[in-house]
DNA sequence: TCAATACATAAGCACAGACTTATGCGTCGT
DNA sequence: ACGACGCATAAGTCTGTGCTTATGTATTGA
């Protein structure tokens, strides 16, 4: 998978959820469809592009595969924002802005 | 536009390309288009696209329409990946892997 | 005034991608 | 051994979206 296309993998409102799951703690497939409205195949193929972006690895033990959130595959979108850091405002980098946009 | 949608919008090359030329200098639409295979539509459909989602701001001048980088507009970008900065490893803010990914 | 220019909008098409159901494969418990 | 379980893969459907051509609107220069 090409970097570019790193957009692409977190443009589905589904894979960021799952991103937002795992970054709490590690994760079957299963537990991280609770709550979701989403088929079993539908998850697994969700998982398959995150880990084929690098964004996550899993660990499989017995039937169940534990998946982990694998920060290095965020280090292209890092990198690609590193390019227009240096035209923002010093305010958008501000702790304020960034609880706010915790809060909501 | 939702914040959430900021990685649909950049999920498209045309409109990546969009925002690295205009974070050289401002430019017009018919300027962005040289040495792109695109149609006019095309070009001022996808700088309707970066606009509503507050990534670019036009100036009118006469029958020309000059678009710049409002990088604001990233900060929901910004934002998101903040969440996940505590996670990776400092390797990947290093000035090494971000010149490695310029560089290519 | 009128043709040319710069850009936006409308409408239709075609492909990508997210979903479904069906099925396959390995592992567990009984 | 065998059914239940966890997950992956296959195949088909449908919606979203990026493209096209055609046309509209405003501005410019002759």
């Amino acid at each position: 998978m090409s970097d570019a296309d790193i957009f692409k993998v977190l443009a589905d409102p589904t894979r960021r959820g799952v991103l937002e799951r795992l970054a709490g703690a590690e994760m079957t497939a299963t537990e991280l469809r609770q709550g979701l409205a989403i088929s079993q195949p539908a998850m697994s193929q969700h998982l398959a592009v995150l880990r084929q972006a690098g964004l996550i690895s899993e660990r499989r033990e017995g039937r169940f595969v534990n998946y982990r959130v694998e920060p290095e595959g965020l280090a292209p979108l890092h990198q690609w924002l590193a390019r227009y850091r240096a035209f923002w405002p010093d305010r958008i980098e501000s702790l304020k802005d960034v609880l706010k946009e915790m809060d909501q």
